[in-house]
DNA sequence: TTATATGCATAATACTCTTATGTATTAGTA
DNA sequence: TACTAATACATAAGAGTATTATGCATATAA
């Protein structure tokens, strides 16, 4: 796991790039298929991840589809055109940040 | 400028891994410095700034030497033993964090 | 039957950043 | 000379987001 500080902020490109590749997914999945990805070194909490959907919903990025398995509720999220732009915009801003963030702590030591 | 949320989390990092390179440093020259080698992108508020500053000086990763100039004073910051050992762990794990991340956002589309 | 996993959600708290403000010196410009 | 911008520190109110804790309910495995 990483300091929690490090993974603030990138909650939401997180979301968007998987709903991106897997069309739709449920908070749930979301949680398990970033731990998985990351070997457990990301997990999302649900306390972050669920109120972050919602507004990301309430923006229209977002459109939701509540399906009955057996007794039990899934609501599956999926990016509406407006949140495919989103994401691929959230995810190249991201990329480009790394690249700065990468020069940044690559620099060699300079005389002030 | 990157959207503010992607920059949260990262300020500790940019600052220790500058003292790292530059052995000391005050706080509008970290400003200035990471303005000039980002292009503009990534601009640290005092606001964001002092407060870190002082919060890592608590900590006993930084000490501080106040120099005056003329009649204006500058707060220079330097790493302490502690600070050099934290400031690498830091780099070190967000250079690990930005891997995963980019694991994470370049994956291809799958059959959830 | 009891703990764990699945699946949603919210509330109190803590933390960090933004925005605004404050003080003061120095340098440049109209 | 008067005004603005730059230098240099700092804090405080407010906003936003994450942590931690809690709650409800079903399904599965030990």
């Amino acid at each position: 796991m990483y300091s929690s500080e490090l993974i603030k902020g990138t909650l939401k490109t997180i979301v968007l790039k998987l709903l991106s590749d897997n069309q739709k997914m449920y908070g749930y999945e979301i949680t398990q298929k970033v731990k998985d990805l990351t070997g457990d070194k990301i997990q999302l909490t649900e306390g972050a991840l669920y109120p972050a959907l919602h507004s990301l919903e309430a923006e229209g990025i977002l459109s939701t589809e509540v399906v009955n398995i057996g007794k039990r509720v899934r609501k599956y999220y999926t990016l509406t055109k407006k949140g495919k732009s989103a994401s691929e915009e959230k995810v190249s801003e991201f990329a480009d940040f790394m690249n700065t963030m990468k020069f940044l702590l690559d620099i060699k030591p300079q005389v002030g």
